[in-house]
DNA sequence: TTAAATACGATAAAAATAGTCGTATTTATT
DNA sequence: AATAAATACGACTATTTTTATCGTATTTAA
């Protein structure tokens, strides 16, 4: 319950990983599989959404690989988390509207308190604080 | 991701009802299902899970049903939520301890710390500001 | 005695998550 | 120019978790 998801965890094991690095050097998803034990290809899918939301930068090619694009104290979990698996929310009415509950649910003005809350904590957190 | 599971939510529903009925008085399972179209079993399950942690009350035979016992003051949401689903935490390692990386994992310490701020954070908030 | 309610283990169904496969593209190196 | 090592990514499969149901027992007011 209220739990990450591996694609999340595996990217805050990369960017660590790339951040422990002199800045500019390239690392590659195999290397960074093999380093943590994480399944390559699954590694490799959020490398590369990570470089399409340009938090990292890939380069092409054989001797290619990822490194820091963003200044990740600019980055906070929020928008993080929020990247790479949509909307943060402790339930889905936050942003679905299709609950068939509609007009009978008692608690969704609560639950969006929750919300705000958690939102709000993750806000005031910024990437770098995980990763470095 | 960071999502409350049907259990909690039906558990809050139902508190929600139980709260803005006359205090003493019973509600059955099948009356909140009903007023809320949920699943009556599986409400049914959830209550009866508040009832040994009694958080409500349950009286068996016909005419009985449920009814609040604690003073929802003094629970925070961390103990409501670990009540039922267990132990509050991002990840599992917080908890676990067969994690495969074991020495390889380099993101443990950064994520007890989030864990913390989460703990915290539904520590600070009683299970009454939310069905109220 | 009956019926309406709680109690709860076992199981099934559905959904979400995690992981793999195959193939295309890019590009440094030879 | 050919090769090999890397990223890119859609489609698919497997696994796990969550959600829901079933069946049966127990309690107790009427």
């Amino acid at each position: 319950m209220l739990k990450l998801t591996r694609k999340v965890e595996y990217a805050l094991i990369a960017l660590r990983h790339m951040q422990a690095m002199k800045p500019g050097k390239l690392t590659s998803a195999k290397e960074i599989a093999e380093a943590y034990g994480l399944p390559q290809q699954l590694l490799a899918k959020t490398l590369q959404q990570m470089a399409r939301d340009r938090i990292i930068e890939a380069v092409q090619g054989p001797s290619g690989g990822y490194r820091i694009l963003s200044n990740l104290d600019k980055i906070s979990l929020k928008d993080f988390f929020e990247k790479l698996e949509g909307p943060l929310g402790i339930m889905d009415c936050y942003f679905d509207s299709d609950c068939v509950q509609i007009g009978a649910c008692n608690i969704r003005v609560p639950i969006q308190r929750i919300n705000e809350n958690m939102r709000n904590m993750f806000s005031k957190m910024s990437l770098r604080e995980v990763t470095q």
